[in-house]
DNA sequence: AGATAAACACACCGGTCGGTATACTTACAG
DNA sequence: CTGTAAGTATACCGACCGGTGTGTTTATCT
């Protein structure tokens, strides 16, 4: 269905001139934590320590820049999860990494999924962003697919939706549900699902 | 641990004026569609058929507005739920059409949860629609959590926030991450979390 | 030496943002 | 008859929005 090379690939991200990376460091930081519509294009320049001119020169525009923002911060999420992944063994132990994963991120990262929170915003629209954010989020569902096949599960691909509804769901309680144990609790559930003996996850 | 009438208790809206019912409902749509951030008070007025002026005497200012919408959309999504809920008997079947009221609702609101979207904006800020966000976001695990105690499961606690992980999870996916058999997925987890002769739920 | 790319400072643009002020009309209650 | 609440119309406010233009400095490459 998927060999591992698709769901491990992880695209580089092009080189960037020291002040396009501070303006995207800068955006990055304003764009989570205060939302993309809410932080104007002269605050970013302000917090860059550069100017609007070179911003517009970089990335063409506040549109641009959102887009490249998405794409650093897919990198960076799929770099993170990989690595937790490849230290552990296929199947069972590989999809509670992911899990743990996702804790270890949302650990610095206190304002929830950046993904989520942006297609909340752009979501309505034909915004160049949302095929980033689909693209992203079908990603973890294909790389738990690529997992649950390499543990030798019988119905993968079954197997991997429910583990995806327990991760994004994990996510959003969290945050916008504001209770601190959905995290140790997708876990559980997870690990219930992916259990060798469990009639209903093999 | 909670008595019925907390959980199926559904707040009344107070009697509202010709012009405030007009600019809510305006507001609704726009709030909804377009993010809360993305729509100014000038294309609510017009949208409603009526002035700025009105709407600042009638809710004071924008952010009251986004509270009015929140706590009016709080109110008919609990109206609907407990409407469907009623109809069935306590325990496996009034969880699984909390399941069915969600997907029914998400037929007509295409943009996702409401309140996950306005988190997404508001989330990191000290704005008073936050709490109502947080509120109603409770309400659903602890209406899983009453469920569960009538349905006289072992652990109603545990299976509740399970089922409230799945719930959230369902929406994400099926907005966020395009995948359009999330609820169905979702359904047929739940039910297996619920299914008696299922060890790992009772 | 000359060319090129990158970054800088800074002024400027029309439009929209949330919010206010003034004045006039309508309808209903005492 | 009179006061009060509700609504409409319209003009206005300073601040900020995304985006552009002009000109200068600096470093690197040929």
């Amino acid at each position: 269905m998927m060999s591992p090379v698709v769901a491990l690939h992880v695209p580089v991200e092009a080189p960037m001139t020291p002040a396009a990376d501070r303006i995207l460091t800068a955006a990055t930081t304003l764009f989570y934590n205060r939302g993309i519509h809410a932080v104007g294009v002269d605050s970013i320049a302000e917090a860059a320590g550069t100017t609007k001119k070179t911003i517009y020169d970089r990335f063409g525009s506040k549109n641009g820049l959102i887009v490249a923002y998405l794409r650093r911060r897919s990198m960076q999420w799929r770099s993170l999860v990989i690595g937790r992944i490849e230290e552990q063994s296929p199947g069972h132990d590989q999809a509670l990494a992911v899990f743990d994963a996702t804790d270890e991120w949302m650990d610095s990262w206190v304002r929830g999924c950046g993904f989520i929170n942006a297609y909340a915003e752009l979501g309505g629209t034909e915004h160049p962003g949302v095929e980033v954010i689909v693209e992203e989020k079908s990603w973890v569902r294909e790389l738990f697919e690529y997992i649950c096949i390499a543990g030798g599960y019988d119905d993968p691909h079954f197997l991997a939706g429910q583990l995806t509804l327990l991760h994004e769901g994990s996510i959003v309680t969290r945050t916008a549900g504001a209770q601190s144990d959905a995290s140790s609790l997708a876990r559980r559930t997870a690990e219930a699902l992916l259990a060798p003996d469990d009639r209903m996850a093999r």
